[in-house]
RNA sequence: GGCCCCAUCGUCUAGAGGCCCAGGACACGGCCCUCUCAAGGCUGAAACACGGGUUCGAAUCCCGUUGGGGCCA
């Protein structure tokens, strides 16, 4: 393992951040930190058409809420890919002047009537290599193709799911660069990777298949690759890819749902990794002992109910002041009162701790303290706040027939009371 | 369809040949605590996909089958 880990999280900006990217972020992250090394943000852009500044502000604000400080990226200058165009263009050049990638003229159609042949005889298209040595004329429209072996294998060495083998007549020459002069998305990451001095790639599971053509552009380019770890894919409950269509799955809806970073980053870090029996992992402690050994190989159902449980038992340990820090825009979004003194609002928080899942569900129970039921009603009391309601209603009800005071004042001082407690 | 990956309780997982007639956690059931609901404690049910090998011995290694998934089309 090389002394100066260099990581690297790539999202394209182009909707939410969902959990599979927060996770993926999550894992490079940790073993970053976990390797004294440096974790850089680098922004995937070059779909110009769909990725969007309000994105990458979304990602930042994500990235920074859970805690995954980058050391490398933005708002710093040239880690977004639009930037990096010249980048791109001279390794191109480089590649086509070493003859190790070549310029292709064949049309979109020439290339679709191909592809249905093949589809026609049942087979799987593959560039034939048509202008391999046709030498096309710069002064044509053409678009470059990289060189890769036509037979053979290569082998990827990958650090979560062992040694990984492609026949190399199953790759064909991948197009490095558009027509119209635009670099491909494997190429980018290729050109980035050996540029920012990645060490180790960890990415989802979805990019194994990219790996053996990237590895192709990496001998071309003469650099040694980075070490490759595929993580294992996050699946909803029909265990298919998680996606936007399963619900509630971006970090944003959770913060807003009031699970704590915490809860988040220890469920997400436990979706695929392990570290013994241990369930409860502070983000330090992820730092501390994340390895890739333990990451295991099979996707892993996203489960909400255990979220949920790991978010109580983050606000259950959570100190007063912090849960009421917390609390105080679910109070307002619940269009509740905000005591201004704080120590009354955190006592409020800590006697509600141990039966909220969440700072909505939080919020929710708080309002009993500010809500004084309108009329003190003895029957209806009896039948509406005993079986259901919160613990504090009970005793209060108590204490206020104890007292046969119900008029608002002394109501105001019961529920102070309650609070203090 | 082609290529690649995966396979332990419903779910997340421990397990790197004997410690496992498989451990922990969520969820679920029961009991206890208790003025309610929680929290907490105890407890119950619940899994090594299947078939062949290898080995004195396999959840662990190999092969195949089945199933699931991803990517490309």
């Amino acid at each position: 393992m090389p002394d100066t880990v260099r990581v690297r999280f790539a999202p394209s900006p182009t909707g939410s951040f969902h959990v599979g990217g927060a996770r993926t972020a999550l894992f490079n992250w940790a073993f970053a930190r976990r390797h004294h090394g440096t974790f850089v943000l680098r922004i995937e852009d070059t779909d110009r058409a769909r990725s969007t500044d309000a994105a990458i502000t979304q990602i930042a604000e994500a990235l920074r809420w859970l805690g995954l400080d980058w050391d490398e990226g933005p708002p710093a200058p040239g880690y977004r890919q639009t930037e990096r165009l010249e980048i791109y263009r001279a390794h191109a050049e480089r590649l086509l002047a070493e003859g190790r990638a070549y310029r292709c003229r064949c049309t979109p159609a020439t290339l679709e009537a191909l592809r249905k042949e093949a589809q026609a005889r049942g087979q799987t298209f593959r560039y034939p290599g048509t202008c391999r040595e046709a030498d096309v004329p710069a002064s044509e429209p053409h678009a470059l193709r990289l060189k890769v072996p036509t037979n053979g294998q290569t082998v990827v060495e990958d650090a979560i799911l062992g040694t990984i083998t492609f026949d190399n007549d199953t790759l064909d020459d991948w197009i490095l660069v558009r027509t119209d002069g635009t670099p491909t998305y494997n190429f980018c990451v290729v050109v980035d990777d050996v540029t920012m001095k990645i060490t180790h790639a960890i990415r989802g599971n979805e990019h194994l298949n990219n790996t053996p053509k990237q590895l192709a552009c990496y001998a071309a380019l003469g650099y040694a690759a980075p070490v490759f770890a595929h993580l294992p894919l996050i699946l909803a409950p029909d265990r298919s890819k998680m996606s936007k269509r399963h619900g509630a799955t971006t970090v944003e809806e959770f913060r807003d749902q009031g699970i704590p970073r915490e809860a988040i980053v220890n469920y997400l870090v436990r979706l695929g990794w392990s570290h013994g029996d241990q369930e409860i992992l502070s983000p330090e402690e992820i730092a501390a002992h994340f390895d890739l050994a333990h990451v295991g190989k099979a996707g892993a159902v996203f489960d909400r109910e255990k979220l949920l449980w790991l978010s109580l038992e983050w606000i259950k340990r959570m100190p007063p002041e912090r849960l009421a820090a917390e609390l105080e825009p679910f109070l307002a979004r619940a269009g509740l009162p905000v005591p201004a003194d704080r120590a009354h609002l955190a006592r409020i928080a800590d006697s509600l701790k141990e039966r909220s899942h969440t700072f909505v569900e939080m919020a929710e129970q708080a309002a009993f303290y500010f809500r004084p039921p309108p009329a003190y009603d003895p029957q209806a009391t009896a039948k509406f706040w005993t079986a259901e309601a919160p613990h504090r209603y009970a005793v209060l009800i108590k204490r206020i027939q104890a007292q046969e005071a119900f008029d608002a004042a002394s109501l105001e001082g019961l529920y102070r009371g309650l609070a203090a407690e």
